[in-house]
This record gives structure tokens, C-alpha cells and sequence, in this order.
DNA sequence: GCAAATTAATGATTTATTCAAG
DNA sequence: CTTGAATAAATCATTAATTTGC
């Protein structure tokens, strides 16, 4: 086993015990058709996607042989998303419509129609919900707190009916400190790295959000 | 604005779903590597990458295509990756090392060693540390409630050396309730969405890990 | 000896907190 | 002070172990 050589590769950490588990299962390496991947270039990428190191070429001298990297960098004139007015009102259209957590896909959508608007990433549209959600149940919660009694049983729920389709009640969400919602995502992973990656999808299945919080 | 519009593209929370969750009876038939194998590929990449929604295969009848599959298809089980002895040695001896939030350029190389040994993706490498870290910060805090006292001053500082060259204290880590690290990653959304995919990256100045919580 | 039933581990997500840019 | 970004804690949900009845 190569550790030293897989050590090296990734440049600190260098482990070079034994890594002597416990031989339990004599499991032949099931590397079937795998290891045929481009295993060293780094074509992958999964996770988080694209997630990629942050520059912050600010304080602490990188020990990092790879500062070369010309500009290209996130070139909105700073460091952190700014939305403007079109790009908040949508997103608040889509929350108020009763999205919470897009997926890949949508939020795929989501940014390409806010990139008419201004610069914008999707983590940016990933970012807005979460902290859009938590916060308005932050809110919720505080003003709730001067408001001892019920406004639980009947809570508001606001229905709001988009394109004549969609219904969402509003409450349900903030009340509950946890919700339970059935998990509705799941990484995948582009094997193929050739070339033909990003196909195409075939989504379905997610559930907006808890109707009944069940109790609790 | 147009809501409608947007909304419709999105294909919008059409308020049937609800799906409930999996974990229906625990007379669920095993039936592994469903896999959905098929077409599941996605298209969009941006968080999270490759995050797709689940569609579970499983249920729905006998409407299901794939069951041909007499075995292994993609080896490890099928939905959840499933690491072999070799990736988890590997693993742990890079936490070990003292590797805690791989950024993206180092989980990519992780994964793609760690692929030589079996099945994995990306995020897989992100949540074994993720969980790992979480788990034995919690093994820590169970194990030190039956030793009340000390323990803390002079924590154990396990210096380890490898291969010469490293020297990582175990102790710091879970030790503080929140450590303050810099943020060290970032998503990158490729805009992309016609045929080049994944592209390539320039990363680059990221750390490895906080040596120095930076007393917060 | 199996295979369903149960339990133990742990992979995968979601939610709560925290930090810091503006 | 507002809020984008990031991390950690809490949870959910599978999969493998292990147990149990035949």
C-alpha cells in the first residue's frame, strides 16, 4: 500500500501508519470497473460541487504553491454575494411560494434566471434559503415569545395560491423546532468523466414541506 | 414579476406530494442494489454538487424496470456508500494525521485514491469526516463524564510523527465546543450547462487546518 | 444452517450557531 | 445591524451485525 505515495499526493497529513484495521471481512478489493476512473486528475468533483478552497489571499501566507492563479477568481467586484432588488424578490416569491430547499436542479433555474438580474451563483441561492428560513423562524420564534398564549391551534396559516396551483400554509415550519420531513435529496455522482457529464435529470419525488408537523 | 412564470419553470411544490417517508414497515424487503442506476444522471451541478433528488426505486409497484439486475451492479450495496477496509484505513489515518475539513482540491485526490479501492464519491470523503469528527468528539465528551475531574489543563497531547515530517496534536480539536476555523471552503457553480462539465479547477490557497484556533 | 426480526453503526441531511463583510 | 457564508450539532435512514425461531 502506497501510503507514503498518497501522502505525499495530498501534501501534508502524512500518515504512514499501518492502518491496521481489523482484517474482518476478506473482502477482495471489489474494485471492479472502477479504478479505471481517472483516479489522479482531479476530475472529479462531487460534493458540494465545485466546492473549491477559499482564495482568501487576505492575511495568513499560504503555504500553498498554487498562488499563481491569475485573476479569474469570483469576479464580483467583492468577495460576497450582493443581491439586488429583482434577485431578493424573486427568491422571496419563491419562499413565500413555499420553496425551502431546492435542489441542484432548481436551484440550477433559480440562478440562471437571477443571473439576468446581477451576478449570482447558486451557492448564493443555496446560502439565501437556508439562512432565509432560519431566520424567519428566528423571527417567529422571538415575537412569540411576547405572545405566551396560544397562536399555536390556529396558527396563521397563510395560503397563497400561485398560478392557481400552489397552496402553502405558512406556519407549520417556524413552530416546530425540528421538523421532520422526509428526506427528499441525494447526491449523485457523475461517473462518467470523460466527457459527457451534466445530462440530464429526472427529479420528482421531493416534498415541499411538512403540511401536519405531527405534534411535537 | 413574473411569478407565474418563474414558478412554472421551476416546476413548483405542487402541493400533492407527501410521499411519506421511506421507513414504512421494517418488513420492507431488502432488496439491495436498486440502484437507480438507470438514468438518474443529473444535470445541474452546483452545490453540493451532483445533489439529485431521490427517487426511490424501491416501492411503486412492480412498475419497476430494473430489477433485472441479478446482482452486484454497482457493487457495494447500492444507495449508500459502503467503504471498503482499505478506504477506511486510509481515512482514518489522514484524521489521524490530523486532517479535519479536507477542503475540495483535497477531497477530490482523496477520492480519487480512495477509488482505487472501491466505490466513492467525493462527498463521501466530506461526511466520513464530517461524522467522524462529530463522533469522536462525541466518544470524548460520553467518556469524560465518568471522570469528572481534570483531564483538561494538561490535555493529552498526542504528538505523532510521521514519515518525519508531520506533527499533529490530537487535542484542540475537541476540546473547544466551537472551533473557530477559517472558512475553507466555498462552492463554485458552474455555469455551464450545455456539454463541458466539470472543467477544471484552480484551486488553491486553502488550509489544511487551523494549527491555532485563533483563541475566537 | 438459514432468514426474518432486532439492534448497532454510521452514512447522509437538516437545523442551529457562529463569524464576519458591508 | 443585517445577512451572506461556514461549521457543528442533531437527526434521519440505511446497511451490517447480531439475535432468534424454525
Amino acid at each position: 500500500m502506497k501510503v507514503h505515495q498518497l501522502a505525499r499526493e495530498f501534501g501534508e497529513y502524512e500518515p504512514s501508519l499501518s492502518l491496521g484495521c481489523k482484517r474482518l471481512c476478506p473482502l477482495a478489493p471489489k474494485l471492479h470497473h472502477h479504478q479505471a476512473s481517472s483516479s489522479d486528475t482531479v476530475s472529479s468533483f462531487d460534493l458540494k460541487c465545485f466546492i473549491k478552497p477559499e482564495s482568501d489571499p487576505r492575511k495568513l501566507g499560504s503555504s500553498d504553491q498554487k498562488r499563481d492563479s491569475p485573476k479569474v477568481e469570483t469576479q464580483p467586484g467583492g468577495t460576497r454575494w450582493n443581491p439586488t432588488q429583482e434577485q431578493i424578490g424573486i427568491l422571496e416569491m419563491l419562499y413565500r411560494g413555499g420553496m425551502r430547499t431546492p435542489n441542484a436542479q432548481k436551484i440550477e433555474q433559480i440562478t440562471a434566471h437571477l443571473g439576468k438580474y446581477g451576478k449570482i451563483e447558486g451557492k448564493n441561492v443555496f446560502y439565501w434559503f437556508q439562512n432565509h428560513k432560519a431566520r424567519e423562524r428566528q423571527k417567529l420564534k422571538r415575537s412569540s415569545l411576547g405572545f405566551t398564549h396560544s397562536a399555536r391551534n390556529s396558527a396563521p396559516i397563510t395560503t397563497i395560491t400561485l398560478d392557481t396551483r400552489v397552496e402553502i400554509m405558512e406556519r407549520s415550519d417556524e413552530d416546530s423546532p425540528y421538523k421532520r420531513r422526509c428526506k427528499s435529496w441525494s447526491f449523485e455522482y457523475l461517473e462518467d468523466e470523460s466527457g459527457s457529464p451534466c445530462k440530464e435529470e429526472e427529479n420528482r419525488t421531493l416534498e415541499l414541506f411538512p403540511l401536519h408537523p405531527e405534534g411535537r
